[in-house]
DNA sequence: AGCACGCCGACT
DNA sequence: GTCGGCGTGCTC
């Protein structure tokens, strides 16, 4: 009977692909091998993952068949597959593009397509052409085998597809293995030769060949090289030419007389620096718990995640590399997830001291070679490690024994820009499930949802919060808006701010200064009209970047040069209106003359070497006053900070989520965490705003619990989780009258059923985002109902929906446990 | 989502 | 004969 297999497709498409297989590949075929197949009208090659093979009794004569088997051994376990199958379905997206985000890219071979003549070209009379097709076929005599994409940018489609159906041309499609191992050249002695040509009779020592060799040539560098072979064997060509400063040339000569020979080696691209000893350490209390820790952690038997509450700030890292060290000990691999790898420098510095040879990282600057070679050292077990961010959770471990998530309160886990829109520490929890193994969430600061459970016993809940409460005085509230009315603040500061960083210059200490807001300005007004300068695609104003001379929109990345003249009237008076870090330097220099001011924020260092440099700089030239966005917490840790300023706190706390209060809570105890200000006296964190008697502050200056218990309060009063799920739904079209008139048949069907737990619809903040109008609904599902059969009927009101509205661009976005 | 196909109008 | 635009329908 005839085998079908079942298989992933790289597209967004929701549903799998049948593909009949051959006699003889059934042998060679599994699921979790990928394979090549070829989709849609024009056959196109694919790279396609193997999801479930069976026997049928059906003809398989209408199917494609499966065009190559790429791997001798399946890449991806059947629970990785169920994994991603829970994915596709609990966040709501196409198996497809679970596939695409986790793996790396170049494991997903490409096609290229050119065009060929065919023979026909052989007997070609061209008068029986028209002009422009000769004009194609005198192209392609000279560059032939030609790029088809190309081709159709150069020439018209029409044209080219004319001559295909004539047949005097073709189409040659090859697959292409984007993974480029990274060669390097390395240097050997030809042994063979140099013995047959100086041996004579008796033996000699190696050493004695050589020296035959050298009497045997003139040149000094030659002479040079061979002695430094004998010593060096198997050197980096890179390295012999610049230890000896010598020219290529030199080996080419020696290379001719065969008494040395080159060769090629696929290296690792990926190459840690060991850097000098660690500097954190545990005292012996700490010490002490950290064992009691990680024996209750081996000896627990029923399976839940455990919640780490602690206040150890950098100390952390000492605490896991300990019971890293046993769980690796029993033969497992882990995998420590962090929301953001730029703020982590010191784990990798104090992990690679332990771990060397054995520990991979993976994050978003890791180009696409080395996903892959990371990818293949994490299956053949020789990482035991992996620290990373969100993509890391689908490496192919074949052990793992343990996953612990940094910070697990950061937004970060959620991704909400592509599908699929998965929140890893969820995901994580899941998988950690699947596979029966030990899951730790980190956090100085639980988020709600956590806490949460673990008062309702589903986590298991370890504190360990030893520092003191932080002092009066150290945390400071400014008042913006008496300052503003008595007219006592010197541009942005406060008094208090100003004064206090003049305190710290004299005591020659650096200030920080935190707005989370790029560029120089949000918006260009015109002084004239009032016209405020958006965004071509979105319905937002776009941000003026003063250092590139840039308008950039944050929502699609659109950029445009800057404008001189307003775009509705013409006149020249615009002014830019708001602050971004850009503005406030400019400011800072106005109201310090003298101070050294730097600026740090993602837009300005792109790369890690340039945040490294900076760094660097920092202690060499007396910088006076850092001004910047969330990057600024890599500066936390330095001895000569003590002072953090934060600048309209209030944006923070008026974003329209049901989170921002938790998440300014959050930051702002991440400030005095991270600073740790509980243990020194001398460091403070100033924060001005317009509402000095927000009960945020109050929460700062007391423990965790009393912040908690009003949340949840609230939480529970207005239904949001952990008390009900949400789902975000948006429906998008490119034209608002058209999304306008259509919404009121999709708010009938949606609204037939759960009508009492949607809330919409409501235009967003943003209403056009990316040339799409959308209207959004939230809905919230009560904790016990089962939201499947909710997600079933959005889908058919949506589907219904369709119907009616037969064959529109209308689009549904769903978001399945929105930030 | 892509993308090809087909129909149409416009231009040469 | 050539070319681009746009609506429609399909992908094993």
């Amino acid at each position: 009977m005839p085998y079908i297999a079942e298989v992933i497709l790289p597209v967004y498409l929701k549903n799998v692909f049948q593909y009949a297989v051959n006699d003889e590949d059934i042998v060679l075929l599994n699921i979790g091998k990928r394979v090549v197949v070829p989709f849609g009208k024009n056959n196109k090659l694919y790279t396609a993952m193997v999801y479930k093979i069976y026997e049928t009794q059906e003809n398989t004569q209408t199917l494609k068949s499966i065009h190559e088997i790429i791997d001798e051994i399946p890449i991806i376990n059947p629970i990785q597959l169920a994994f991603w199958t829970w994915i596709a379905d609990y966040y709501w997206c196409s198996l497809g593009e679970v596939m695409l985000f986790a793996l790396p890219n170049h494991l997903i071979l490409h096609t290229h397509t050119n065009v060929i003549f065919t023979e026909a070209i052989q007997s070609l009379d061209i008068t029986t052409l028209t002009t422009k097709e000769n004009e194609i076929i005198h192209f392609l005599a000279k560059h032939a085998p030609y790029s088809f994409k190309k081709l159709k940018n150069e020439f018209s489609e029409y044209t080219i597809k004319k001559l295909l159906k004539k047949k005097i041309i073709q189409l040659d499609t090859q697959l292409i293995n984007p993974f480029k191992p990274h060669l390097k050249t390395f240097i050997f002695l030809d042994w063979q030769n140099l013995i047959n040509q100086f041996q004579n009779n008796q033996q000699v020592t190696p050493s004695e060949v050589i020296s035959l060799a050298i009497q045997n040539t003139k040149s000094e560098n030659q002479q040079k090289v061979l002695l430094y072979l004998l010593q060096n064997e198997g050197i980096e060509k890179k390295y012999l030419l610049h230890n000896l400063q010598i020219s290529d040339s030199v080996l080419k000569a020696l290379e001719k007389k065969k008494w040395i020979y080159q060769e090629k080696h696929a290296v690792d691209r990926i190459q840690l620096k060991k850097k000098g000893k660690q500097n954190v350490e545990l005292n012996s209390h700490e010490l002490e718990f950290c064992n009691q820790f990680i024996q209750e952690l081996l000896n627990s038997t029923s399976w839940s995640p455990t919640v780490f509450f602690h206040d150890l700030g950098m100390k952390r890292i000492v605490f896991f590399i300990e019971y890293f060290k046993k769980i690796i000990s029993m033969g497992k691999q882990i995998l420590f997830l962090v929301p953001e790898i730029a703020f982590t420098d010191k784990f990798v510095e104090e992990l690679y001291h332990y771990f060397t040879e054995e520990l991979g990282i993976y994050h978003s600057r890791i180009n696409d070679n080395e996903r892959v070679e990371i990818w293949y050292k994490v299956f053949i077990k020789e990482y035991k490690i992996i620290i990373g961010v969100r993509s890391a959770l689908f490496l192919p471990f074949t052990d793992l024994g343990l996953i612990l998530v940094d910070e697990e309160q950061d937004a970060n886990y959620k991704q909400e820009e592509k599908n699929p829109k998965l929140n890893i520490k969820d995901a994580a929890i899941y998988y950690a499930k699947m596979l029966n193994i030990p899951i730790i969430l980190s956090t100085q600061t639980p988020s709600i949802e956590t806490y949460y459970h673990t008062q309702q016993h589903k986590y298991r809940l370890v504190n360990y919060l030893r520092s003191p409460a932080p002092k009066e005085n150290q945390i400071q509230i400014t008042d913006l808006k008496t300052q503003i009315s008595l007219r006592q603040s010197i541009g942005l500061l406060t008094d208090l701010s100003y004064k206090s960083i003049y305190e710290q210059k004299l005591k020659n200490h650096i200030s920080v200064i935190f707005l989370n807001r790029k560029g120089y300005a949000p918006r260009i007004v015109c002084n004239t009209c009032g016209h405020v300068h958006f965004c071509i695609h979105c319905d937002i104003a776009l941000t003026y970047y003063k250092q590139s001379n840039k308008l950039k929109c944050h929502y699609c990345g659109y950029q445009e040069d800057n404008i001189y003249f307003c775009k509705n009237c013409g006149s020249n008076d615009l002014s830019f209106e708001g602050f971004g870090t850009e503005k406030i330097e400019e400011q800072l220099h106005t109201i310090f003359p003298n101070f050294v001011i730097r600026r740090l924020d993602s837009s300005n260092f792109k790369t890690k070497k340039q945040l490294a440099d900076f760094l660097n700089e920092l202690h060499k030239n007396n910088t006076d006053i850092i001004v910047g966005t969330q990057l600024i917490t890599k500066l936390l840790h330095f001895d000569n900070v003590d002072l953090i300023i934060v600048l309209m706190l209030d944006m923070m706390l008026h974003i329209p989520n049901f989170r921002a209060f938790e998440y300014t809570y959050q930051f702002l105890r991440h400030i005095i965490y991270e600073l740790d200000i509980p243990h020194n006296p001398s460091k403070k964190l100033i924060i001005q705003t317009r509402m000095p008697n927000h009960k945020i502050f109050e929460f700062l200056m007391k423990d965790y619990a009393s912040y908690y218990h009003e949340q949840i309060l609230l939480r529970e009063e207005l239904r949001y989780p952990p008390f009900s799920r949400l789902i975000e739904l948006e429906i998008l079209h490119p034209k608002l009258d058209v999304l306008n008139q259509a919404i009121h048949h999709f708010n009938k069907l949606l609204r037939s059923a759960y009508s009492e737990w949607i809330l919409g619809p409501t235009y967003p903040y943003v209403a056009k985002l990316k040339n799409y109008y959308r209207i959004q609904y939230l809905i919230k599902i009560p904790k016990k109902q089962n939201s499947l059969k909710v997600k079933e009927h959005i889908q058919k009101a949506f589907n219904d929906f369709l119907h009616i509205e037969r064959g529109s661009h209308f689009r549904l976005n769903i978001n399945v446990d929105p930030k």
